[in-house]
Formats: structure tokens, sequence, C-alpha cells
DNA sequence: CCATATTGCTATGAAAATCATAGTAACAAG
DNA sequence: CTTGTTACTATGATTTTCATAGCAATATGG
């Protein structure tokens, strides 16, 4: 024998199966990760995701469904819509935090240097990578930091930009 | 057009990028709560998460490819062994419990219970779902918690070791 | 000894997902 | 009336996953 009856996770108690459901993709995390970086269109998400459209709209189809992400109209004629986070969607945060500290951490050799430097706006101070500010100790909110891009990483977005453009 | 480049992200500074290349899969992060768990054979890893015995070995591979898991042989003739978290599958627990977090909140109506509860045993009260304790506010570490599985959790963990050792 | 059980997988073919590449729809701008 | 922009959809090849079955190496019970 092998397989035993479906759990396809709806119909367990745990919450780990029941978020992987949700968010238990690749490409799921990717768009999540660029809607936290405030890049709401398409294209945008498109490009720095590296997912051929059909990924990226069926990734943003699903999140719809699931509740995390919304649509906004921008521009009516043409119609265009913006992808945003809901309250659900922005609640997946410290998840990506999480999962940002255990990659700078674990999946990196330490001269490559960081992608992202969190300020804690409470104290002003870094943040660091874990759930508590390194400087002030405080747990901290997504609402209570902002993030700057190292001037390495930025250039690699940008980079990235450019070659999809060039593409097109 | 399309796609741009391959961004494997091997080849991206992005840590989330990196953390999902190894871990953004559903069956892995299963695999994974399974350790944590404290299972540490094929078959109970299997049973648990209810994947194909070529879903579990593949991951546990990958897995142990990247560091995240050691196999130990806990019988000679026959060969069998167990698997083990490292150091680094160790320092993914946070994630987990921010996924943990997110599940139970976002993923379950209320009346349906927690799956698991924790008690922090600096202060000997419950620790809640957040990264720090619930009950004395001081950041939780895995070593610092003990998990205790609610009733209606554990009967349905009984009732899927018991389909699955009925079908063999 | 010999049949059955245990544990940890591998083999196989069908079904589904993903990939790269290309193309379309609906307009706006020049 | 041609070119550009944005957000996709279509298509066929490739890859992954699924369900079902089976095997290898022993231990155990009679």
């Amino acid at each position: 024998m092998t397989k035993m009856k479906d759990n396809t996770a709806d119909q367990t108690l745990c919450p780990v199966a029941r978020a992987e459901t949700v968010v238990g993709d690749r490409w799921t995390v990717l768009v999540l990760r660029e809607l936290f970086a405030r890049n709401h269109r398409f294209e945008e998400i498109q490009a720095q995701s590296g997912g051929t459209p059909q990924m990226i709209t069926a990734r943003l189809k699903k999140l719809e469904a699931d509740g995390l992400v919304t649509r906004r109209v921008y521009n009516k004629r043409p119609l265009r819509h913006e992808y945003h986070l809901t309250e659900k969607g922005e609640a997946f945060f410290p998840v990506l935090m999480a999962l940002r500290a255990w990659g700078e951490t674990w999946c990196k050799s330490p001269r490559e240097g960081r992608a992202m430097n969190y300020t804690h706006l409470v104290c002003g101070k870094p943040a660091g990578l874990g759930p508590v500010c390194e400087s002030c100790g405080e747990p901290v909110r997504r609402a209570d930091m902002v993030g700057e891009r190292t001037p390495k990483y930025q250039r690699e977005r940008d980079a990235r930009w450019e070659a999809f453009k060039a593409t097109r």
C-alpha cells in the first residue's frame, strides 16, 4: 500500500497544514513579498518574481479567492487593477519576516550581505532580523518599521526590471 | 513577451526567495512539522502528512541535501534510519510558529479550537500564538516551550495512524 | 522452517501542473 | 494609423505529482 485518505488539509485541525493549502507554494510567497514591497501592479510583480504571466495570474486569483488580496481599479478605460493586501494578507507579515530571518541566516554566505535593512520607528534604530527589535527589545509590528533596500539589492531589482522591459 | 531570465532564486540576494527554493513546498513544510513534532520515522511522517512514499522520500532527500535534516541509523539489520533536524533545520522553528499563528487566526472558524497549546517553561504559563509569551512577554524559544496536543487534534492524529495501518 | 508482519522504500502509467514562447485585447499617444 | 503600454490568454512540450502496486530485508510466531 501507499496512500491513505486525502487529507486535503482543510480536513485537519493543524493550522500549519491549513496555512499551507493557501500559501504553500513558491510563487504565492513571492507574489506576497512583492505586495509587501508595495508593488501593486501585475507587471512589477511578474518582473520581480520572475514568473510567467499564467503563474502570476493564477496566484493572484487564488490569493483573492482565499481573501488575502483585493483588486482595486486604478484606471477605467482601459480597465486596470492594482492588487492590495487585505487584513488577512497583511497578517501574513510575521511569517515573511521569519522566513527572511531564516533565509538571511542560513541560505547565504556572510559576505553576500543583506537585501533589506529595517529601522524600528519606535526607537529609531536598526530592527535586525528577529521578531523583537535588536536595538530596544520591543516586539516589532509592520507599521512600526521602515525597510530600506541595500544598494546591491536595489541594483539587482533595477536590473531585473530593465531586463524585463527589454524583452517586451 | 512573457518571461525574463531564470531567477532560480539562488541568483538573488532576497532571503525570502532563497528560503523558498528550500522550503517553498507544501510537503516539505509538512515533513518539517512532523520532525518538530518528534516523529522521526518514515512511516509516521508519511501517515501524518498524507503524502505518497515518493513525495516523502523526495522531500527528505532534498532536506538532507539542503542541510536541514540528517539520517541517523537506529537499527542495523535490517538497516533503518531516523530523520532528525540539524541546527539549520531547528532554526526553521520560528517560521513554523509564525505560520501556525497565522493559520490558527485566519484559516479556522473560532469554534474549531486549537490544535496545540504551548506552555512557556520560563514562566510556567500558556505561551499563546505570538513570538513573545502572552503570559510573561518574553521572546519564546523552542527549548523553553512544551507543546501539548488538544484532545481533538490528538484523536485526529490517532485516527490517521489507524487508517494508515489499516491499508497496509 | 515457513508463513506472516514490519519498515522503508521503488516502479509504473495516468493526470495535472509548469514552462517557454507567442499572441491578443483595449485603449493612449504621437 | 502606427507604435507603445498593460494585462493578460493560448499552445504545445516538459516536468511533477498522484494513485496503485510491488519489493527487499529482516523479525516473529507457530
